[in-house]
DNA sequence: GATTAGCACTCTCTCTTGTTGAGTGCTAAC
DNA sequence: GTTAGCACTCAACAAGAGAGAGTGCTAATC
C-alpha cells in the first residue's frame, strides 16, 4: 500500500482539523472540508488504510481519527513549509533592548509564551567560544581576594577567593600581569587544566598560596554553573485538556521548575544544532525527556553574537500549532540576532 | 452567646479533623473523637451555635461543618502554640553550606517545599543596611569601564559603564580613590542622590565624563533589581482538590512565575517584620494578594547576617497544616541564621 | 435545665439504565 | 472505483433510585 496523493490530502485534512478542534475527526467532516468531492464512505476506506499504515489512530471504535506521532512527523516534515511563509510576517513580537541580557531573555520568554499560548523557556547564552578579555584580582580584605573576569560580549564573572594569609601588593600585581598576559585572548573552552599547569610552570610559581589563587581563577573561568534558564507561561499547560490532568500537569510543571532536565535539553539542542542553526521538533515519544511523552517540544538555538548562543524551547500538546510556533521562533531568533549586533 | 471552654474544644476538634481529612466534619465524629463524652446531639447544638458565631460553615444543609476563615484565625492565634513545640524537633531539613548564597537559597526552597508539600518561595536577601566594603573601577576597553562593588557579606555587584572617550589612567586612579575614601563604610541605603551630589562637589569634579561615571556607580549601588526569588514545589498546588481546578491553579502558578507580585509580598513581609521577626499567617481573604484568596500564605523573614534579610513564603490550601509549616519555617530560619555566621 | 435518644428530613454521591448521536465497517448497487 | 444504505459500537449525557452521612427538632431522661 502506498501513500498516494489523495491519501496525503486526506491525512493533511485530518491533521489540520484536529489541530484546530482537538476533537477526533470523522469521515463526514473530511468529505465536506476538502475539495476532493468524495463521499464519506470513500474517505472511510482511505482512512482505514491510513490507520493501517500508522499515520492516524482511532481512540475507540466508534470515534473519528486523530494523528499518530508518525502522522505529525510527516506533517511537520513535508506538509508544513508552505504555510509558514504566509504566517511569517504576521508575527508581532517586539523585543525592547535592555541593558542587561538577562532582562531581554526574560522578556523574550514572556513574549513567546504569550504569543503562542504554550510554555516557553529560554536559556542564558553559553560563552565557551568567547574570548577572555580581561582579568582583575583585587584585595577585599586580609582573607579574601576578588577575581573579576570579563569575557567578550561584556559578560562578567566574579568570585571571592579565600586565602589563609594576605598576599602582598607586589604579588597581586604580578599575578594580575601573569594572568592577563597569558590568558587574555584565549577562548573559554581552551582554558583547561593543562593550560593552567603549563602557565604555572612557565611562571615558575612555587608558593602554594599563589598556585591556589590561580586554580581558583581557572575554576571560575570554567564554571558553567551560571547557565540560567528563564521560563514563562507554565500555566498555559492547563489550557490543554490532554495535558491538564493532575498527574501529567504536575510532571510538566515540575520539569519547568527543576533546571536540571532543562539544562540537559539545552545542551542537547546546542549540540544538535552545531551548525544547522535550525529548529528541532520533537513529537511525543521522540522527545529526549521521559516525562514529556505526551507533549511536543520545539527547540532552537539563538545567537546573540558570534559564539554567544543559547536555546529557546517551547512545550505544548502534540496538537500544537507547529506553523505558528516555528514562525514565532524564527521571528524571535531574528530579533535576538540583531538586538546586540552593534556592540 | 459566649465562647465557653466546651465550644472551644469542639471547634478545635472540628478544625483538627478537617485539617487531616479535608472532609466536612460531622457531629458524630466529634462525639467519638473528643474526650468530652457528649452525645452527637449535644455536639450538634453546640455546632449550631458555633456556626451562628461565624467560626464554622456548613457547605450544604446535610453536610458536616468546615472551619471559616474566622475559625482558622482563632485556631492559629490561640490553639496552635501548644502543638508546635512537640513537632519542632522532628523537623529534619539539613541545609548544606554552599559557597554561593544563591545555591543555599535554592536548596532551602526545595527542602521547604518537599518537607511541607506546599509551594515554597524564598527571596534573595536585600542588603540596604549593609556597608560598602570596596569599589573598583577598571578599564575594559576604550569604551567600557567595569565597576565592581563589594558589599559586606561579600556580595558583589558589577556593571559595565559605557563611556564616549577613554579615561586616562590617572583619572581612573583618582576616581577609584575618590569613591573608596568617600563611600566605603557607608550603608547601601545611605548612599542617595544627595550624598552623590555632595561627593561630586567636594571633589570638585568638572568633567561631564567623570560625573557620568560616578552617577553610574551610584546607580549600580542603589539598583535593587537583583531581588531574585526562587520557587519550588509549585506543582504541589495540584495535590489539593480545592485549589486544583484549572482556573485557580492557573492563577497560582502564574503568581509563582511572575516575580512582580512575589516581590511585593517580600517587601510587605520585610516591613511588617521590621523587628518582630515573627511568622505571618494570612488566611484566605486576609492575604494581600487577590488571586490567593482561596489559599493561606505563610511568610517569615530570615536573617543570614546583620542586615542581610530576605523572605520565606509558603502557599497552600487554607486547610494547611499550620503547625507543621510554622515548625518547618522556624527550623529553616534557624539554619539560615547560623549557616553564614562564621564570616 | 442540661443531655440524649429518636425520628423525619435533606442533600450529595454513586450506581444503573436508557437514550442520543457521531462515527465506523461492510455489503450491495451504481 | 465510488457511493448509498444499514447494522453496529461506544462515549457522553440525563434521569432515576438507593445509600449514607448528617442535620434539626421534639420529647423523654438524668
Amino acid at each position: 500500500m502506498d501513500l498516494d496523493e489523495r491519501k496525503v490530502k486526506i491525512l493533511q485534512a485530518v491533521i489540520r482539523n484536529y489541530l484546530e478542534t482537538g476533537e477526533p475527526v470523522g469521515s463526514r467532516t473530511i468529505s465536506k472540508y476538502t475539495d476532493l468531492n468524495l463521499s464519506s464512505a470513500t474517505i472511510r476506506n482511505e482512512m482505514a488504510d491510513l490507520e493501517e499504515m500508522g499515520y492516524i489512530i482511532q481512540p475507540h471504535t466508534s470515534a473519528g481519527r486523530i494523528p499518530s506521532d508518525k502522522g505529525y512527523r510527516l506533517y511537520v516534515d513535508t506538509m508544513m513549509e508552505d504555510r509558514v511563509r504566509e504566517v511569517d510576517e504576521k508575527m508581532e513580537m517586539v523585543l525592547e533592548k535592555a541593558d542587561k541580557v538577562e532582562k531581554v531573555l526574560k522578556q523574550a520568554a514572556k513574549l513567546l509564551a504569550a504569543n503562542t499560548q504554550y510554555a516557553a523557556m529560554i536559556s542564558s547564552p553559553t560563552y565557551h567560544r568567547n574570548k577572555l578579555k580581561f582579568i582583575q584580582l583585587s584585595r577585599v580584605d586580609d582573607e579574601h581576594i576578588l577575581a573579576v573576569i570579563v569575557v567578550e560580549g561584556n559578560i562578567i564573572k566574579n568570585r571571592i577567593i579565600d586565602v589563609d594569609e594576605p598576599l602582598s601588593e607586589d604579588t597581586m600585581l604580578k599575578l594580575n600581569i601573569l594572568l592577563n598576559t597569558n590568558l587574555c585572548g584565549m577562548s573559554m573552552q581552551d582554558i583547561n587544566l593543562g593550560v593552567i599547569t603549563l602557565l604555572k610552570e612557565k611562571a615558575g610559581i612555587h608558593s602554594q598560596l599563589v598556585a591556589g589563587v590561580v586554580d581558583a581563577v581557572a575554576d571560575a573561568i570554567r564554571a558553567d554553573e551560571d547557565l540560567e534558564i528563564y521560563t514563562s507561561g507554565t500555566n498555559n499547560i492547563l489550557r490543554y485538556p490532554e495535558l491538564s490532568d493532575k498527574q501529567k500537569a504536575s510532571e510538566i510543571i515540575n520539569f519547568f521548575e527543576d533546571k536540571k532536565p532543562l539544562s540537559d535539553l539545552v545542551r542537547n539542542t546546542l549540540e544538535a544544532n552545531e551548525e544547522s542553526n535550525g529548529i528541532q521538533i520533537y513529537i511525543g515519544s521522540e522527545t529526549p525527556i521521559q516525562s514529556m511523552s505526551d507533549c511536543s517540544v520545539v527547540t532552537a538555538t539563538y545567537r546573540l553574537d558570534e559564539g554567544v548562543e543559547g536555546t529557546i524551547g517551547i512545550v505544548g500538546p502534540k496538537r500544537m500549532d507547529y506553523d505558528h510556533v516555528v514562525g514565532a521562533m524564527k521571528s524571535l531568533m531574528d530579533q535576538l540576532g540583531t538586538i546586540y549586533k552593534r556592540e
